[in-house]
DNA sequence: ACCGTATATGCACATATTCGCAAGTGATGC
DNA sequence: GCATCACTTGCGAATATGTGCATATACGGT
């Protein structure tokens, strides 16, 4: 494997916001609108962040109209990085944080109309 | 785990000349010349980037009279950090530049004096 | 065709990172 | 004490990174 990939993949992991969606993602699939819901961020933010986990091969996308859905690509990993996102599983175990994002993916609606809206009007937190 | 450390440990495997210490130090424990030796780089970028790696947890340092020795900390390191390490050397496995690196530090002279002075005078490859 | 919605992207700016140089520290030996 | 050696650290410069704002793109519905 190129040195230039691994820098790149550890790159990718070594940022608050994008371990933070890492571990949304490890709940289910999102589209941004939910990751910048939970995690009460921008969208340009979501939207970069998520391109740089996608980028790096962590992630999958699909799309469906309108939404980009992003995923843990767990067949398209190369080797080793399944045993990176096993470490931040690990090690964001138990981290308040990382709870508090998911318990507010899971009261979060899911994808619909005034999704953007919703979260730029809700200064949540 | 807190995340900040989580992002501290990724920030210091997120550098090309961190990772190639890592891989050195899997062979065995160096000291900051053999590590500038092996990897042809200057003194000052060698000490600082194993004290990066050091700082977010990865190695053990021994002092040894002049020396400054130092090696992966298998028992100090915290969970998921050694399933890191572990990554790092299943990715650069069959990777050029780590072999030729550590090709350099068998064929390195194991510390002694002027060992600096040697490594400057060199310019091996 | 037009509008509204979800997402992507160019630009500008603030902050962080990397590294070389030069000077500092601390141990060893004369 | 003084010189030497391995190493560390302060500083400045080049470069990279993260983000918001405004704008662009792409899609669906009317």
């Amino acid at each position: 494997m190129l040195m230039r990939d691994l820098v790149k993949a550890f790159k990718a992991l070594s940022d608050d916001t994008r371990l933070r969606i890492l571990n949304l993602l490890l709940e289910r699939e999102c589209c941004v609108c939910e990751v910048m819901q939970a995690l009460d961020i921008s969208q340009t933010r979501a939207s970069r962040n998520l391109s740089v986990l996608h980028d790096a091969g962590f992630l999958k996308l699909r799309r469906d109209g309108l939404w980009s859905l992003y995923s843990i690509d767990s067949e398209g990993m190369k080797g080793s990085y399944s045993a990176l996102v096993e470490a931040v599983r690990q090690g964001l175990d138990g981290n308040g944080l990382a709870s508090r994002d998911k318990a507010r993916l899971s009261t979060a609606e899911r994808v619909g109309p005034g999704c953007v809206k919703r979260c730029k009007g809700e200064g949540d937190e």
